[in-house]
DNA sequence: TGTTTGTTTAGCCAAATGACTAATTATATA
DNA sequence: TATATAATTAGTCATTTGGCTAAACAAACA
């Protein structure tokens, strides 16, 4: 239960949803991410660590950068159907268009200061 | 994605899940399910109304009572999607077979006080 | 070795959540 | 019509959540 639980926690916040939904572009580093939806880059590490519990993403350290990627729905059943559901689901919102418009622009080398 | 937010923090509760894995076995009326749980009778209608909102459940109204039980899904894709997964999920987890053990021993008309 | 850069952790605050009791509403029945 | 019963709504409270800034870590590099 409290693994479902978690899933499902997971993913009721809209900037989560949006990582799930940029991560299946891309493997991205915190910095991408937070550039991306606009927050601070301290809230979009705290969202990744959520979903990285949940088993949804996972994380792999590139020198300073750590890229976040979808997890391979190994984790649990749940984590592995909203994966799987997540590829088909919410690509005509206007909030994943409008990301999905802008990410091809994002560059970890472009991104200024802290 | 307002949508897809409100089923995921429907299910974010284990008593709203515990709702719908009792309401695969029939409709129960608001005190059969407070009774089931241990909860107030104001907590349990409560949460029926979110599961309700994001079109999880569905209620009728039978002289005084109201009775609850699973929608068929035609709500959302997200809702008819976690309708399903739902009836072969959870169905070993203690809390689970607890409730299952003694949902048939519940009955509206030996239900007391309030 | 010291500095810069990307990430995480700590600490704070406002808003949302889940629980309760008490009051209100709605329906049936004596 | 008055009363009893089931459900909902209103109001309160403690906890959790999601945001921020500032401080601490970690890894590259001058």
């Amino acid at each position: 239960m409290k693994v479902f639980i978690r899933v499902m926690k997971a993913l009721s916040d809209p900037n989560r949803v949006k990582m799930m939904k940029m991560l299946q572009a891309r493997p991205l580093c915190v910095c991408e991410i937070k550039t991306a939806l606009g927050i601070a880059q301290s809230t979009a590490s705290k969202h990744l660590k959520i979903l990285e519990d949940a088993e949804l993403v996972r994380s792999f350290k590139d020198g300073l950068w750590v890229n976040y990627s979808l997890a391979d729905g190994s984790g649990s059943p749940y984590s592995a159907s909203m994966i799987k559901n997540l590829k088909h689901w919410l690509d005509s919102e206007p909030e994943i268009l409008e990301l999905n418009l802008i990410l091809p622009g994002i560059d970890r080398h472009d991104i200024v200061g802290k």
